[in-house]
DNA sequence: ACCCAGGGTCATA
DNA sequence: TATGACCATGGG
């Protein structure tokens, strides 16, 4: 089973998924951080709470109040948590000269920096990775594990660089946006017919799922 | 009432 | 290395 004929498959069923809905890359790189094990649903929330207040900036979240910006973000959860990271993440990208410095980095370079910031992890990283800087990056999330460890490709168990180098080998001669598409696809199957309750089954990838049937 | 969502950090063994 | 606790809102 090949990586791109599932993607094929995938694009078949659901189309053009249109990710990350955002407008400007600042805005992928905060939601990318607000979204962490969070309904996407509540994150536009906390979005709109901030452009409402006229906050999606750098500058306005260095420098509000702590309190402040938890109020704002209180539907996304974790608002205190969250509240941090992102002054934490503000203050990094001003201090690296924002977009402008950063889009000359080479990715393995950049990912390195995303990572040295407190609360952003490989899944987080590799998010803006993609998604904020166009890089050929392979995100790794739940739904993957998920996804590909019922059609037998993977173990659910394995570590996130060895899936995430796993993906990028076999699909090496792929595109960013291919990969844009790829991940958007994977989450979009995941949320609507590839949930952990229902059994598997019955889905636009059932001829090559071992796990017709299956649980989890 | 319970489970989960477009994760990550920290303490402990 | 590898578990577990913790963070917290909103929808099913």
């Amino acid at each position: 089973m090949r990586l791109k004929s599932v993607y094929d498959r995938l694009y078949s069923e659901y189309g053009r998924q249109k990710w990350w809905p955002a407008d400007h890359p600042f805005e992928v790189m905060i939601g990318a951080i607000l979204t962490q094990n969070t309904a996407w649903t509540n994150v536009e929330r906390a979005l709109d709470n901030l452009k409402a207040a006229n906050a999606l900036s750098a500058d306005s979240i260095i420098n509000v109040k702590h309190n402040a910006l938890a109020k704002w973000l209180r539907p996304s959860g974790y608002f205190n948590i969250k509240a941090q990271r992102l002054k934490d993440f503000c203050t990094w990208y001003v201090e690296q000269g924002a977009y402008k410095q950063l889009k000359h980095k080479h990715s393995v370079a950049l990912r390195e920096k995303l990572l040295s910031v407190k609360g952003i992890g490989p899944e987080t990283a590799d998010d803006i990775l993609l998604y904020a800087f166009s890089r050929k990056v392979f995100v790794i999330d739940a739904y993957t594990r998920r996804i590909f460890s019922r059609l037998g490709k993977v173990s659910a168990e394995e570590k996130y660089d060895v899936l995430r180098l796993m993906f990028e080998k076999e699909l090496s001669a792929e595109t960013v946006k291919m990969y844009n598409e790829y991940h958007a696809l994977i989450v979009r199957h995941g949320k609507e017919v590839c949930k952990t309750r229902p059994v598997c089954g019955g889905c636009c990838l059932r001829t090559i799922c071992k796990r017709q049937g299956v649980k989890g």
